[in-house]
DNA sequence: AACTCCTACGTCAACGTTGACGTAACCGCC
DNA sequence: GGCGGTTACGTCAACGTTGACGTAGGAGTT
């Protein structure tokens, strides 16, 4: 009948009209402060429910002086990514309890885009940002995080001082799975890792070298492939590698995409129960593969969790020095990592 | 040195201050409408860039005249669940080019908390939103809707009028399914299907019975289970139908969890070679595994882009009847639905 | 009785921006 | 020389809210 379908959304003035009080009152109401007696408080509310009131957001934080909007931004690579998704809603979940909503988007490693995603969340003010950077330089993070704006990076540390960062046991994960592989008698390990650009990939590499030396093996420059984005490009150099004269025994695959790409080529060539496989981050199903896929694992969760409570921590004024935390990583054991040499 | 680290972000007074104009010709050049000179832009270009001004959105919205916040909610069940992940990318993909950001929040199939997020978007003055309704009731979102915010659902249709929604062809890829199945010579295939509150559950119910019917096949209760919600109770439930005098021949699962859950009791019974299963719903790896797994196939980028395409409509004015989009879905052969019954 | 203090309100201005409107200067044209 | 039109600005108020501050009335204290 009178439903109010496409008219104003009701204001402050419009509650203290009906309740017969200053919008002062609605405010101290409307907010819990002290100051208005109980009778009053009563009529504000019931006016504020006829009328359907919503408070508005964006012209308190203008006022207010904390300036707060209640709002942080989160810049991952991909949210189609399990990864970034897990991680995503980790940090939803905390920032629900906290009262605040995230502003999402996807990076696609490109600075370009990295950079106007920034400005869109400046310019909406939000109280602060956990992202994960693009490879290469960081100059717009840099620059966005000296205008002020609590920042806190994640899986990839930042290049400049002053900021925090979550990441993963990288280095040490590698390691251990190449002296797990090479307990087994494996000499020939090889790695396939993501661009070289990541710092991601630069450490898992820098695992791998230390689990071979650790081992006492020797590093054989043909069983290493790098800037291996996505799973096809993956596959073909697996390939390669099993062209070789004396081919790998075992594979390291130091992401995602690229440890599906290996097991595609592994299956091609009926070498999957033959060849060893130990890929850096979980996936769903892994364990329903034959054989399940051996993979270290992220605390997903976990980084996230630690990612919101560094960033609420810097938005309530905490200035104590920045912090990397590091969360670990474990080696979840499923069957294509303990497969013995052949030879 | 003189980094202006935490102090007040600059306005637009500051800016009109250095380039010795109005704050309203800042204004106008900042939004890059006629009325400003051409050396006067370059001087207010000048001063905003070196003090490093960004406009304030949330003090433009509140006062321009069309209100927009450039910015619409997306309210999935679960952002961490890849159909989730995979839609609200698609959404995202499309909100960037409109130059809309997206608050992301999940709803956990939970009435209250679906309230409580509405109401934080609306508080935000979201320009519309993008909803997966939680099961059961809807009478936060009709109340939502009636307030006048742009409004469309995914996945699952509105129990109201006057709204958008975009869904896939459950009824119809269902019946494909097991039509399927059928035509290989099953009798007995069982049905397994998520929470019996969502539309989709009954939906692809519907279409299991028709497809029986189309084949000539009598409905056999006890091979049809539902509310199994996670992979844990899907595999009870599997269990308990290979334990009958005539277990199922083969599967079709309704839901991603459901199927997941059904393949891991196959594989503990060493049955995934002789019973058939067709899957509601990809995921990644289905095809690595063996056998592969036939699923029926959404189109989830389809499915986003549209409702992205319906809710800017609506932003942008159109007043034009409610749609009901639905993006077909797929049938996507891979082994595991092309396996004969024993006997 | 005069004082202090407290409670429960109200008034006013301001947050950063833009719509409505004003005005000065200039151009062209009869 | 006067008129209308255009361009390039500026002034002012308002968007919805809250901080600072004012005030009336009552209670308690001396």
């Amino acid at each position: 009948m009178d439903r109010t379908a496409d008219r104003r959304e009701p204001t402050m003035r419009d509650v203290a009209a009906l309740a017969k009080v200053s919008t002062k009152t609605v405010s101290r109401v409307i907010n819990g402060l002290p100051g208005a007696g109980a009778e009053v408080t009563d009529r504000v509310r019931a006016a504020a429910r006829t009328l359907g009131y919503r408070p508005n957001l964006t012209a308190s934080s203008l006022r207010r002086s904390d300036r707060r909007s209640a709002t942080i931004g989160v810049l991952f690579e991909d949210l189609s990514n399990p990864f970034d998704a897990a991680l995503l809603r980790a940090v939803e979940d905390r920032a629900r309890h906290a009262g605040v909503l995230v502003l999402a988007g996807s990076s696609e490693d490109d600075h370009t885009l990295q950079r106007e995603l920034l400005v869109s969340l400046s310019t909406r003010r939000v109280d602060g940002v956990v992202v994960m950077a693009v490879g290469g330089h960081q100059d717009a993070l840099q620059q966005e995080r000296d205008r002020g704006t609590p920042m806190v990076l994640v899986d990839r540390p930042p290049t400049f001082g002053g900021t925090d960062c979550v990441t993963t046991t990288n280095r040490d994960s590698s390691r251990d799975a190449v002296l797990h592989l090479a307990a087994l008698g494996h000499r020939d390990i090889a790695f396939l890792g993501d661009r070289r650009t990541l710092w991601t990939s630069q450490e898992r590499y820098t695992g791998y070298l230390e689990g071979l030396a650790q081992a006492g093996l020797t590093l054989r420059d043909a069983l290493v492939r790098t800037d291996l984005h996505g799973a096809d490009l993956a596959e073909t150099a697996t390939g390669e590698l099993f062209d070789l004269d004396r081919p790998p025994t075992a594979l390291f695959t130091a992401q995602n995409l690229v440890t599906v790409g290996a097991m595609r080529l592994l299956r091609a060539r009926d070498l999957h129960r033959h060849v060893a496989l130990i890929g850096f981050d979980d996936f769903p199903l892994a364990d329903m593969l034959d054989p399940g896929i051996t993979v270290v694992r992220q605390d997903v969760p976990g980084i996230g969790r630690k990612a919101a409570e560094l960033i609420f921590a810097r938005i309530d004024g905490d200035t104590s020095p920045p912090v990397h935390a590091v969360v670990p990583a474990a080696l979840v054991r499923r069957g294509s990592g303990e497969i013995a040499p052949v030879s």
